[in-house]
DNA sequence: GTCTATATAGTGATAGAC
DNA sequence: GTCTATCACTATATAGAC
């Protein structure tokens, strides 16, 4: 068993099948007995891996979130222009709607309603840090004299922010548009605009 | 059916109770009795004005359906240039989101999932007509030369489309920016880029 | 137009056998 | 690791009284 090649194990399995099933259909929409039925067992036998359906997207969710934001502290603590630190982090992001699409989905479509709850209280305070991200992205761009002056910074920030996870809502990984072409368009976009 | 200066009806009230609910927690999040309880009223008592839960997302998603595509026919018949009508659909948009923030939430968020079942196929096929609208217009900008001729445009169509309605996760009637200042902020970065 | 009372079905979760 | 069997609870919806 090297740890390239190590099967996944059961437990992984049946967090891909709600993934999916989350993403697809919402979170309230999916029940247990759903997510047995796709892996082939029976509702109960769900619980002898996880104590409770919330469980699972709480470990979906966590899981991704850590492995994302480990990628902007590291744009954020190097040395390049502010423009390019941009440029990667809107790449960084549309390499997790290609790579875990799933995951990307349930957070935009259930982490409002969910950060409510004390449990994904988390989910609440990496939006605080993402905005932290971006923010800092766009100040430096503009001090530095690579993003117009006039911008209204929380707007941009929204801008950003919306415009590229949204795409999770259309983007099918392998159909169409590699997730670096898609990339390449919304950049040029974002800082050149659409008008000649 | 109401007539335009009557009160409005008992009918209405429970409509839009129904609508803020299923905008805020989510259409299946959202109990019959939640939707009672906010109206000061028993759950039994909602199926004397309604057939059920379902009846009343379908009521409040068509109506609102029917008004904004209204608006847009009437762009899309004007005469004016590419990139005033562009401007003008985008800004319609935006005073949708400032003027019915619960339909278009519910819309957003909702319309994936029930667009699936026979009875909100219209879903699907609105979907389809919006598309229609935006490339029409983003390709008569590109014809005339307002637009530059290197866009995809079925990219730049969800890119406007997405940029356009995702406000209505953070934006908020009466509260910091208008709806025209968010518009004209939002008008300015998709045809002009931030990069300086 | 609302309430009382209740039918009916679904849904998350548990205990113990295999 | 899965199944059998089932519990407790929640949800939509109905019928008839007021």
């Amino acid at each position: 068993m090297s740890a390239v090649s190590t099967p996944e194990s059961r437990r992984d399995q049946l967090l891909a099948i709600a993934a999916r099933l989350f993403a697809e259909k919402g979170f309230k929409n999916t029940t247990v007995r759903d997510i047995a039925d796709a892996a082939g067992i029976l509702s109960g036998s769900l619980y002898h891996h996880f104590d409770s359906k919330e469980s699972m997207v709480d470990e979906i969710l966590s899981t991704f979130q850590e492995a994302l934001f480990a990628q902007y502290d590291e744009i954020l603590a190097s040395d390049e222009d502010a423009r390019t630190k941009l440029e990667r982090a809107v790449r960084v992001s549309f390499e997790a709607i290609d790579q875990h699409p799933f995951e990307v989905a349930i957070y935009q479509n259930e982490a409002d309603y969910l950060g409510k709850f004390d449990r994904f209280r988390y989910l609440a305070d990496r939006n605080t840090q993402s905005r932290q991200v971006w923010v800092t992205l766009i100040e430096e761009g503009v001090r530095t004299g690579v993003l117009r002056n006039d911008l209204d910074v929380t707007l941009t920030y929204r801008f950003i922010r919306d415009t590229v996870w949204v795409a999770v809502r259309w983007y099918r990984p392998g159909r169409g548009h590699t997730h670096t072409e898609v990339a390449d368009q919304y950049v040029r976009i974002l800082l050149d605009g659409i008008s000649t």
